[in-house]
DNA sequence: CTTAAAACCACCCGTTCGGGGAATTGACAG
DNA sequence: CTGTCAATTCCCCGAACGGGTGGTTTTAAG
């Protein structure tokens, strides 16, 4: 099967180039495209796809933020960022937000379609030789990650909805945008809210989101 | 001049025996008596007290969340955490905090004021002999959380009064709380958290809050 | 003294929150 | 098939939020 793959950037044309390089190879096909950081985290979640490669500035949301709900929402996909600057202090977030890569657009596209499949293979370290480009590996947390939030939900005794719900809440979102993001009526959320609020013994949003930051997201 | 104390406790029969008790002595007397939390922050930056005594379990707003906001509104104030239990995971809250010690509620009258006087002295550690007493000194933050909240303040050109307000925001406060917090109107408080939104550049009092507790907060 | 910046306060107004009750759906055990 | 339990959705409604405009006072700088 081939690598699936979604495509992040505002710009259509080098959306719909990249995409055409891409047809020439066999193992690696677009599956969506996505305009900005919401469409790229909404069109994650109904295609699936094994690498999302995101710009880091889009409008709407950028590309960090849709990094982050990306790896909640769709915690297989394997992310990779791309970029103009390399040293962009932004590479370190990106990073920690779950990207396992990033990518200059300036990159040969032979060491780009390199990275792609290195990506895809779960190999997260550079190559030597691939010189101009930066590339570096998802912080050891993972694992990790996934312990805390075990511990988070049945220290809150969280269903898995909450907590995802929660992530979208400490990204900052309304109920409106989360209601588009997991695709659920407003009024979904805001049960799913007062039972945080509750659970969480809070008694607003901003509270929980602190909470959040502090013991999972971080 | 003597030690100027605040106390903070739910209840009005510990406060006044612990006010009868520091009647007896020359060197320390009691400014102000606060219910909850709120009170206690209130009371602290009205009366200015060196000390202030908080129970850890208040009504309104609990002893931890109160010792940050001191930290944050009355920067020169040493705070002691009051409780029951020594082994409360609480412990390590208080002294991040803010908090320059923890006191059990059954420790010994002598052993309490030599703790009071230890800590006007800035004498953080726990004398070896106060066997029952839980103490600690204050993380080795104050110098650094000041060159954090600097370089915060002038990496977003944000003014002292905004940065306060931030402070509160990241306990979850609402406006009108806020308000009450600094004796201001809640319209002011609404125009500092408009140039807040805008120089933090994000759009809804959550947002920021995330950002204040991940830049400054921790 | 003049100017500028910061801080403060107020009113209007539309949107969003957050709590309450109640109806619908789907899954799943009895 | 049916009870029932959780998840979802809708409606109502008061409170809080966030934006805009305008105005006064205080402080600092020239």
């Amino acid at each position: 099967m081939p690598l699936r793959l979604l495509i992040a950037d505002n710009e259509r044309l080098f959306r719909q180039s990249l995409r055409k390089l891409l047809e020439g190879t066999r193992d690696i096909r677009v599956v969506a495209e996505a305009a900005d950081g919401q469409e790229a985290v909404l069109k994650a979640q109904s295609t699936q796809p094994d690498i999302a490669l995101l710009d880091v500035r889009m409008p709407k949301m950028d590309g960090i933020k849709a990094a982050k709900l990306m790896a909640s929402l769709v915690p297989k996909i394997k992310i990779l960022m791309l970029s103009i600057h390399d040293d962009d202090e932004k590479i370190i977030s990106a990073l920690r937000a779950g990207a396992m890569g990033y990518i200059l657009k300036d990159a040969d596209q032979k060491d780009f379609l390199d990275i792609l499949r290195n990506a895809y293979l779960g190999k997260t370290h550079a190559s030597p030789y691939l010189a101009n480009l930066t590339i570096s590996r998802r912080p050891g947390q993972p694992r990790t990650a996934e312990d805390r939030k075990g511990q988070f939900i049945e220290k809150y005794n969280l269903t898995e909805q909450e907590l995802k719900i929660l992530h979208l809440l400490a990204e900052g979102l309304s109920n409106e945008e989360m209601s588009r993001m997991v695709n659920l009526s407003r009024e979904t959320i805001k049960m799913h809210l007062k039972a945080l609020f509750r659970k969480l013994q809070v008694k607003n949003r901003t509270e929980a989101a602190v909470l959040a930051v502090r013991e999972i997201v971080g």
